[in-house]
DNA sequence: CAAACACATGAAAACCCTTACATTTAATTG
DNA sequence: CAATTAAATGTAAGGGTTTTCATGTGTTTG
């Protein structure tokens, strides 16, 4: 390995200087400097990461912590899209982005040690089980940090409007006529769930519709089957409702399933809207009315909240809250 | 930050006694073991992983390559499946996966610059585009490097069994009675998109059916657009075929939808086949039948190649196959 | 009981780089 | 031309760890 003593050998100049040259300092004049570069070139140098972190405490290097507990890792649509808008932007900043596992060589440790040993600058944290422990340790920490989709008043936070999105869910189905809107929910452990929830509990009393007990159906985010089964048992209620409002796609999904299943149609029976707006929800038949969820704006704005406490070498704790887009196709109909 | 050395001064003992103590050393008295050990929890101590990669020149990380030149990156289902897979193998040993940019510094770089740069212990490449030059480069260096679906005699290469999946879809459209069989392609620039090309021919060849020039058609695996223009054009040949066999799901979705839009049905008018089983193929209506790539043992696999590589401290350029199942669903019928 | 040994510990160098500060050299000023 | 200032370069310490080798202590052996 080439180092900077053997470019310094190699000039005649001392490490110092060439590792001025390699930094851009100013104090250097043009013919030294032309000169390190050559060799540095010639013998194919390049620096050493770990050393420049050693010295410099700064790695470029971002830790990312994915929800494991809900078994999707690097697979779930909605935080894949997002890290990679996020990826792209850090990127261009040149900041690298690191896979937390939860062992520091073997050994058993919590995210924030496991963080702190490798030294990163800042993490993001794409996990929406808002009660790990160990995820609220790296978020009430100095470290900076950026959390997609979970309340925080001890980290910045960058999330979708929520309530907003189900409002206009409401509104829209109401707007088509629907007045039996019931819901199924993502979990409620999760922050977007219960913030879906109550934002249709809401719209619904603006409109001064009634929310029968069992027009709630629980379900969970990932799995369509939940959808499935939530959906069976809206079919079976003793006053069905005309449309549903899924807190997720994947939900929606499941429950387009359920009433066909039941030998009925969508949007001709049942108008079903999502939330998320994942990839698929456009090739169904009928495609997926659905709130979007803007990933690509989230990714950026997650990594201009991280950056910013980077280089302010301080950790902050801003909000901000995405919009979502009530993406109009096939899957509700006016009654 | 709380080094070795306070641990040294708050115990008595030397730093080289702390680090053995740390590392497992056998020659260390168990009372001093303990005390250093208490120390060490008292204090909070944390190893800094720079420090250590610094002088053992091991970092524990593993660099990722993603083919960003289909501008999917961490959104790609199939790779992305496969990174998945393989991050929890690695995990398990206790690397970590680092995300390549190609600038150090945001000083433009080769991904092997970089990853020396870094010091990863080995990279991973999932990557199609085989042309890309940087991408050679790092498959031919000493570095240890594990490859999806790229052919190579210069790393250590996984992928699926292209040809035997083609021919095996050619074989099940055979079986149910059809002879005018098409085939859509993904890139050519690609080996699996070339490989199935290959099989589908071979296939063809020893069932002795025809295969007009018309009847392939060139796509872009992660295009369902190019997928739809395809099969427009087929519909529209002299002597339209009666199945399809499409390279790649996306492709499949996208043909079908030409099929639909020309008022034709699947699989009543024409069957189609396709390949991966992407995660969407099974909720479509008709479910797709296609080839399915085993992306679990896909990712298990090639880490069993490179931590076998890293451990061994020797490049090696072994090479697995993985069998494709063919998934039998609703977009085939006989004919 | 001296000699040989095993065992536990420590001193110090090495890993590669950055940076504050000192020093030298060149340029400017009165 | 001496004196002051600015610019260029070098010295050396420091960052946190590992590891080789030497040293010291206690144990076994002949």
């Amino acid at each position: 390995m080439v180092t900077i003593y053997q470019i310094a050998k190699q000039t005649g100049y001392s490490a110092a200087t060439v590792s001025k040259v390699l930094n851009n300092y100013q104090n250097v004049s043009l013919k030294t400097k032309k000169a390190i570069l050559e060799a540095v070139e010639e013998l194919g140098y390049l620096p050493n990461s770990h050393a420049r972190s050693l010295t410099t405490k700064k790695s470029w290097i971002i830790g990312v912590v994915f929800d494991e507990s809900q078994g999707a890792g690097m697979n779930h649509p909605f935080f894949n899209a997002v890290i990679e808008s996020f990826r792209q932007y850090v990127d261009a900043e040149g900041y690298d982005l690191l896979f937390a596992s939860r062992s520091i060589r073997n050994k058993q440790t919590t995210y924030l040690d496991y963080f702190k040993y490798r030294g990163v600058d800042g993490v993001i944290i794409v996990c929406s089980a808002s009660e790990d422990e160990q995820v609220r340790e790296l978020m009430n920490s100095s470290l900076p940090s950026v959390v997609i989709d979970l309340p925080s008043t001890n980290s910045s936070v960058v999330y979708s409007d929520n309530i907003r999105g189900s409002i206009e869910a409401v509104q829209y189905l109401h707007s088509l006529g629907h007045r039996k809107i019931a819901h199924i929910s993502g979990q409620l452990s999760t922050f977007a769930g219960k913030q879906r929830l109550q934002g249709y509990m809401e719209a619904m009393k603006s409109f001064q519709l009634s929310v029968p007990e069992e027009y709630i159906m629980v379900g969970s985010f990932l799995s369509r089957e939940s959808g499935h089964i939530a959906m069976a048992n809206l079919l079976n209620v003793t006053d069905p409702p005309t449309a549903v409002y899924a807190a997720g796609d994947n939900l929606a999904i499941g429950a387009i399933h359920a009433i066909r299943e039941a030998g009925f149609e969508v949007p001709g029976d049942y108008s079903v809207i999502g939330f998320d707006d994942i990839e698929v929800s456009q090739i169904l038949h009928p495609s997926l009315t659905t709130l979007r969820q803007q990933t690509e704006l989230i990714g950026v704005k997650s990594g201009e909240l991280l950056l910013h406490q980077i280089h302010a070498k301080q950790k902050d704790v801003k909000s901000i809250v995405v919009p979502v887009e009530l993406m109009i196709r096939g899957s509700c109909r006016s009654i």
